[in-house]
DNA sequence: GCGATCTTTAACGCATACGTCATAGTTTGT
DNA sequence: ACAAACTATGACGTATGCGTTAAAGATCGC
């Protein structure tokens, strides 16, 4: 019996969503999520028979992804890319684990990958270095004036006690 | 006697710059220099009698500062200026510190001055958690995948031994 | 099966952050 | 005082990251 309830089941997390709501819910523009498609940030869609793209969850989480390393983590869209292409593979491979034949073509991919994330890992951690000095410093800066503020109230404080 | 040596004492940190050696120094070009300038991002700085501009000890660090803050931290140039003009206020406080009359007014400043400061916080922590977190995901792959690396060399290790 | 509301591609527009001449004036060493 | 090297000020060009119509087709509710 293949009711439709077993949607459920065999389809489970196989909800799709069109371009509209992805935009709304990921707060970016539906042209921009054209436009990552162009420039192969976002694999190419599903499509209904009209041609319309069909999002996944997957997708949307990406798409999340995507937007956190470029506005707070400040990367460029080519950087960006990279990083996604390079779990692109991690799923290619995860998708062919059947432990068969061609072990040194996996190996070798397992390879790359390493790369792509040392790579990213040194670009982060190099940014965080960067951030802990500012913070340090913004947070020295801040006591200084803040102390100064303190000096200042109380400079008038006394100024009014004179007047009185 | 003011021998040609009192320079060493007098004008002691006044050394200047022409924009080639800054340029070469900081390892941005003329024209960024020029353009950073025009947005307001750099003070003028002196000119020599020609018109040929010379920076000070201090310019360059400043220059420094912006660069940390864009390639690193992935500010706009908007942000940027928002900043360093925040600095210039906490200049001027200091160069005014003759603790003479106008102190409300002095107060006022530094409280705009503490309120750049911490929207400039912010912005830092929240990059920051935003950067831990991304280390984070990317050592836990990065284990992973490392995890994977070692199965295959054992698979193919053993796949060496039975053919021999 | 028809209108209201999606969505499609294509094409031009725009702000940011400089690069790249071109042309002219400046400085320095000898 | 003259060439070589440096610098100044435009002015136009360019890459990134989308925004904004425009024109046409697709989907859904009734």
């Amino acid at each position: 019996m293949t009711t439709p309830a077993s949607e459920d089941q065999a389809d489970a997390k196989a909800a799709r969503y069109q371009i509209g709501e992805v935009a709304d819910r990921t707060g970016v523009t539906q042209r921009t999520l054209r436009f990552y498609e162009e420039k192969g940030l976002l694999r190419p869609p599903e499509r209904m028979d009209g041609g319309f793209r069909l999002y996944s969850e997957e997708d949307v989480q990406r798409i999340e992804y995507i937007r956190r390393l470029q506005q707070y983590l400040g990367f460029t869209l080519a950087e960006i890319k990279e990083m996604v292409e390079a779990e692109d593979l991690r799923q290619q491979i995860i998708a062919t684990f059947r432990p068969d034949r061609e072990l040194p073509a996996r190996l070798e991919r397992v390879h790359r990958i390493i790369g792509a994330l040392e790579r990213q890992l040194e670009v982060v951690d190099h940014k965080v270095e960067a951030l802990a000095e500012m913070q340090g410093d913004l947070h020295a800066k801040l006591e200084r004036v803040t102390a100064r503020r303190v000096e200042l109230e109380n400079a008038i404080a006394e100024e009014q006690a004179g007047k009185k």
